[in-house]
RNA sequence: GGGUCGCUAGCUCAGCGGUAGAGCACUCGGCUUUUAACCGAUUGGUCCUGAGUUCGAAUCUCAGGCGACCCA
């Protein structure tokens, strides 16, 4: 490739008309100059003119144009006559000195010419793409291609006037094959070209190569790099090479990390998409219509759970954070659109364990003249569809145990579940006091909440079931008193027509024939308040404004609720939800001052 | 909320009452087929914080902080 066609592919693009709101800053003169590459018609002599100007105007600085990008990366160290004052503290502790010699290269670098931060650059293939096409590259065989690919560089092994680097892109790895004679014939404007490639460019830089394909003797696929180009400088080091990010902790605060050094994580968070949108096209196929609801309430209703409190200032209003979106998705439906569903965010005010994050994503499916039923069909088909388009199988292995996700599932009622486990006959107890006292004969736990035989029945199912149901379970008719919006049983008194899905040990889905009734329903949030009065905050309140509308007449219609962080850990093998929510809460990071103040309080 | 374990160099860890260490990383030197390259040299520390015991504390005790795992 010739120098000049090299450098159009990271030099910026030709100049489009836009509107002038769009417009970017117009980059400083000087700066114009130094980023031509080298081997371009202005030649040194134009770069040095550049770079004098500069300097003649105080400490270098990178062009103003760059200076969005870098925020406190821009000012150069002292030894470079960079202001000590105007240095950004790296946002980590410590490293100091290592930071400061990445920003004397990435100086060094630019007073070559090649501004530490590139504008674009355009790749011809993607690192997987070339695994893929020349797997048939025989060991110590190059073939005459040219490729152009951009990457971080993820190891360097230097020897002597040769280097392998290591470069990765999304799509997989590759090896640079950096011979000081190729890189000297290549790029005669830079005669020391090896030299700054391998003592300006750290693992973890970004950037871009050309050269032709090259298998080495060693069976390794190699670019044989003829041509190379800063596209970003980094300043901090990579984890450890060897054991990579083995703090946990970090993992999940510093994901960026996480995902530049594990290609499982890549991994689990491309599945976490595909996941999501085979859900949403399967109900999308089927007539169902995506819908958004408000996360912001006067009061959180849906389920039995805690809210977030939040404020509204110019209203001065208490707000909560959405704990379900069943209430509004409920008035869409009452409002004729049929089939409705909500993939978004929930926020519950509880703890955090590997199964909990405060904020998790849900899908509440909503579909008119369906009851539980057709919902438990609708449930197998978009978990299987999920876990086709995430493994490719519906056989998958989740933490070493066997999980068949293959449809139908098991169906067994929580009476009968509780009573192989137990031997206790929930449906013989007629009083709380006669179901407490064979429980806790059977040495189970009664805790004082579990006021009724029902919910006693709950308590034994949470105790000596749950646990247990590894392959996916259906579990169906759950006691009426635990059910405030679940329409009750059409033949079994106390129930309602709900099930749960278990897989794992996990309450996975969740799904009810819906109570469209609003007498039966007022009765039922009152007696949840009456709860709440009594201590219970979890407990729900009456939803006025909901029973107006189920008093407009609602359909007959069947509801349902898929934990989707849960479904994605299933399908990702991921032990903790940590691994498939991006950005997980966790308690935010606090400095010495901080740590002083708070025990100074205590 | 309870229990167990952990916190020492940038990373992974050793040291467990008597001068704070190793490997890797960084920096420098050498090396044209490496795969955690190798060889040599240098650099690098609030041993989580505080109090106590002791002639002497990274080490023992207590309190606190943070984290991991298990249980609720």
């Amino acid at each position: 490739m010739r120098p000049s066609a090299w450098a159009s592919l990271w030099q910026s693009r030709p100049r489009r008309s836009r509107p002038p709101s769009l417009c970017s800053p117009r980059p400083l003169q000087g700066a114009h100059q130094l980023s031509r590459p080298w081997g371009s018609d202005q030649g040194p002599a134009a770069m040095d003119e550049g770079l004098t100007a500069l300097t003649a105007c105080g400490p270098p600085q990178l062009p103003l144009s760059d200076r969005g990008l870098q925020g406190w990366f821009l000012t150069v160290p002292r030894s470079l006559g960079g202001d000590p004052a105007g240095w950004g503290q790296p946002p980590v502790r410590a490293l100091p000195e290592l930071r400061d010699t990445r920003l004397e290269k990435a100086e060094a670098l630019r007073r070559l010419g090649q501004g530490p931060y590139a504008l674009r650059f355009e790749a011809n293939a993607s690192l997987g793409q070339l695994q893929a096409a020349h797997a048939d590259l025989p060991n110590g065989q190059e073939r005459q291609v040219e490729v152009v690919v951009a990457g971080r560089v993820m190891a360097r092994r230097v020897i002597g006037k040769l280097a392998f680097f290591r470069l990765s892109d999304e799509s997989g790895e590759i090896q640079l094959f950096i011979e000081k004679a190729t890189l000297g014939a290549a790029m005669p404007e830079d005669p020391e070209a090896f030299s700054h490639l391998i003592g300006l460019v750290d693992s973890g830089d970004l950037i871009g190569v050309s050269g032709n394909l090259r298998r080495t003797d060693r069976g390794e696929l190699s670019v044989r790099v003829r041509q190379w180009r800063l596209l970003s400088k980094s300043l901090l080091p990579l984890p450890d090479k060897w054991h990579g990010l083995t703090d946990v902790e970090k993992r999940y605060r510093q994901r960026y990390l996480d995902l530049i050094v594990s290609p499982t994580a890549r991994e689990t968070f491309r599945r976490r998409a595909r996941i999501i949108s085979a859900i949403r096209r399967h109900l999308d196929n089927h007539n169902f219509l995506e819908v958004e609801t408000p996360v912001l309430q006067a009061e959180a209703g849906g389920a039995d759970a805690r809210p977030f409190i939040t404020h509204h200032n110019t209203l001065d209003l208490r707000l909560h954070l959405r704990i379900a979106t069943e209430l509004h998705l409920k008035r869409l439906v009452v409002g004729g659109l049929e089939r409705v569903y909500e993939l978004g965010r929930i926020f519950r005010n509880e703890g955090i364990s590997t199964r909990h994050n405060p904020e998790f994503t849900s899908v509440e499916i909503y579909q008119a003249y369906a009851d539980y039923l057709d919902m438990l069909e609708l449930t197998e088909r978009l978990i299987g569809v999920a876990a086709e388009t995430a493994c490719g199988t519906t056989h998958i292995t989740y933490q070493g145990t066997a999980v068949d996700l293959t449809p139908p599932w098991r169906r067994a009622t929580m009476h009968d579940l509780v009573e192989e486990a137990t031997g206790l006959d929930f449906s013989r107890f007629g009083s709380h006091e006669q179901a407490a006292a064979a429980m806790v004969s059977a040495g189970l736990s009664v805790p004082d909440t579990a006021d009724s035989v029902g919910r006693l029945l709950n308590e034994a199912f949470e105790q000596k079931v749950e646990a247990s149901l590894i392959q996916p379970t259906f579990v169906l008719d759950y006691p009426l008193e635990i059910s405030p919006l679940a329409r009750p049983h059409r033949d079994k008194p106390g129930l309602v027509e709900r099930f749960e899905l278990f897989i794992v040990g996990r309450e996975t889905a969740n799904c009810f024939s819906e109570l469209i009734d609003p007498i039966d329903q007022r009765r039922r949030m009152e007696e949840q308040l009456r709860r709440r009065q009594a201590g219970d905050d979890e407990a729900q309140l009456v939803d006025e404004d909901f029973i107006t509308a189920l008093e407009h007449g609602m359909p007959p219609t069947g509801g349902l609720g898929i934990g989707i962080d849960r479904l994605v850990m299933l399908l990702t093998d991921s032990p903790s939800i940590r691994d498939v929510i991006a950005f997980p809460l966790l308690r935010p990071v606090r400095d010495q001052a901080d740590q002083e103040a708070i025990a100074a309080e205590t």
